[in-house]
RNA sequence: GUCUUGUUAGCUCAGCUGGUAGAGCACGUCACUUUUAAUGAUGUGGCCGAUGGUUCGAAUCCAUCACAGGACACCA
């Protein structure tokens, strides 16, 4: 039985005696006409006046107990609604004849939902709180909350009860509703820009856009295989192939890899298209995006994050071969030789799978060196075109793309790109990564034969680009672990006890 | 996937080189009309994550499993 733990048992009976007595646990009879916080802000001058209370002013408020203390003929609670916490003072004599004896003090505690009615006043330690005149059970729990000082701190608990986790942290309320004005800024700053948002399909019957397993889900009607979309990219593309010229989507992305603090089977991201613009114009609406982002969460510049202070207001870019030396700290002859670099790389201890062509080792010697050294906003440019398959070369030099990717505290933020969109260039990019697949490297793109014909009617040059939401969030609320701004964050199931079936059986 | 550290009351945690389970909060009862983690008195509460093994005896030692945290690998 699920409620069979004796707390439980004691506060079910409270329940039952609260019906027998006339008052419903579960009313849906609200009356509340003000908030804490409304409440505490419109009452601040009570404590100039005269006794130091207002019995003109009469306010509903509700919430849930979180504290309470009993000292014979009156008590203290603390009450909590989404807006903050308000001190109540309950006294018998204020309430109707029998209701604080058998009724307040006995059947309702911490953890219940509460109403209560009366005037606002300050206590001789100077805390502005309601005297109360009317109290209302709204909702009795029957689970009793977790300790009152240390709250609940076990990260298990905490993920897989997140209401419990909500209930008893505040600072975890103020994380997600960082993170709900980050996704609403985000969408307000693209809309005011001119940029279109669109849905883009979830499952999709080829897994493209990015390098990386997909889930696998099966779809009756048509008997075949779909995959949950490891990013919307190709989708994306087609619209500006149709004439869209600026959209965006915000969205979920899946990939069935591996978890840890910064990884989490469903992400969010948004990735926006931009035609008749460069990769140069999206470095310029990225500082542009943070600066707006900053100035409307009312952050300051410098922010710390874990052990380190990142400035966001000293962007830099750097080639990404010049970062190698530079930052990296790698010997210049032997960043553009396959040989030396994996003689290089070996020499570090560091093994790497054989076969890897010269782009991919430059990317291993990044990732290596460079990337856990980037503070401070780092555009990274003029990737190896190897590790950038939808990514369009450059002119100057068609080894590199026109691509960055965006470091801040040492993790990618962003990935852009002017796009591909030579559809026959595509094709051959598309062949190449079959070939790495071929050879061992499971993560390739998949060819897309659809997205080259999408191409083939053309795509005005057009830049993209996509920030993991997620990742952003962690870096504004100084969070370390994925986990920590996601509701919900991918858990392994408990097993069920095969005592417990056997019982059921 | 690998390594590593955890898992004891509703919650937060003690429990030494094996000898039959502890505290605080919460809860029950009593006292208390301005408390701030209220206070004082008193009481209830546990298949010590699961399954095996070693032992006269296991929360404690060993093995396997489950779940979680951290690190690494892969990735965003």
């Amino acid at each position: 039985m699920v409620f069979d733990n004796k707390f439980i048992q004691q506060r079910i009976e409270k329940a039952e005696i609260l019906r027998k007595e006339g008052y419903n646990p579960y009313s849906n009879d609200s009356k509340r006409n003000t908030t804490v916080e409304k409440y505490l802000n419109v009452n601040s001058d009570i404590a100039d006046k005269e006794n130091q209370r207002d019995e003109n002013r009469h306010y509903i408020v509700s919430g849930r107990i979180k504290l309470l203390r009993i000292m014979g003929k009156a008590s203290f609670a603390k009450i909590e609604d989404e807006s903050g916490m308000l001190q109540i003072y309950v006294a018998r004599d204020n309430l109707p004849e029998g209701f604080y004896n058998n009724i307040f003090k006995k059947n309702i505690e911490v953890g219940d939902i509460i109403e209560v009615a009366g005037y606002p006043f300050v206590t001789g330690k100077g805390e502005l709180s309601l005297h109360a005149t009317e109290l209302n059970l709204l909702t009795k729990a029957i689970s009793p909350l977790p300790e009152k000082f240390h709250g609940v701190t076990d990260k298990e608990i905490r993920y897989r009860k997140r209401y419990l986790d909500l209930i008893m942290n505040a600072d975890v309320r103020k994380t997600f509703k960082i993170r709900s004005k980050v996704i609403s800024l985000t969408r307000h700053f693209f809309e005011d820009k001119g940029f279109l948002e669109v849905e883009t399909p979830m499952m999709h019957p080829i897994a493209g856009g990015a390098n990386a397993k997909p889930f696998v889900t099966h779809h009756n009607a048509l008997g075949i295989d779909r995959y949950l979309r490891i990013a919307p990219e190709l989708y994306l593309k087609r619209l500006i192939v149709g004439g869209f010229e600026a959209v965006f989507e915000i969205n979920r992305n899946f990939r069935n890899e591996g978890m840890d603090a910064t990884h989490n089977p469903e992400f969010t991201s948004i990735e926006f298209y931009w035609a008749y613009k460069t990769y140069r114009d999206l470095i310029e609406i990225t500082k542009e995006y943070f600066q707006y982002l900053f100035e409307h969460l009312n952050l300051p510049t410098r922010l710390p994050y874990a052990d380190m202070e990142v400035n966001f207001a000293n962007f830099t870019e750097v080639p990404l071969i010049e970062s190698l030396t530079t930052i990296g700290g790698v010997p210049p002859e032997v960043t553009n030789d396959k040989d030396k670099i994996v003689a290089f790389l070996n020499s570090k201890n560091i093994t790497v799978k054989p076969g890897m062509n010269l782009g991919q080792l430059q990317g291993e010697l990044f990732d290596e060196f460079v990337e856990e050294k980037l503070i401070d906003p780092t555009f990274i440019t003029e990737y190896p075109v190897e590790i950038s398959p939808l990514a369009r070369r450059s002119d100057e030099n068609p080894e590199i793309t026109e691509r960055f990717e965006l470091f801040i505290a040492g993790r990618e933020i962003a990935n852009a790109f002017s796009e591909l969109n030579d559809p026959i260039d595509q094709l051959g990019r598309f062949e190449a990564q079959g070939e790495a697949k071929e050879s061992g490297d499971d993560e390739a793109h998949e060819m897309d034969v659809d997205f080259v014909e999408a191409l083939s009617y053309g795509m005005a040059p057009t830049a993209g680009q996509g920030i993991g939401i997620d990742r952003l969030v962690m870096l504004l609320t100084n969070e370390h672990s994925i986990r920590d701004v996601l509701l919900f964050p991918a858990m392994k199931p408990i097993h069920v006890e095969e005592k417990n079936i056997e019982e059921e059986n």
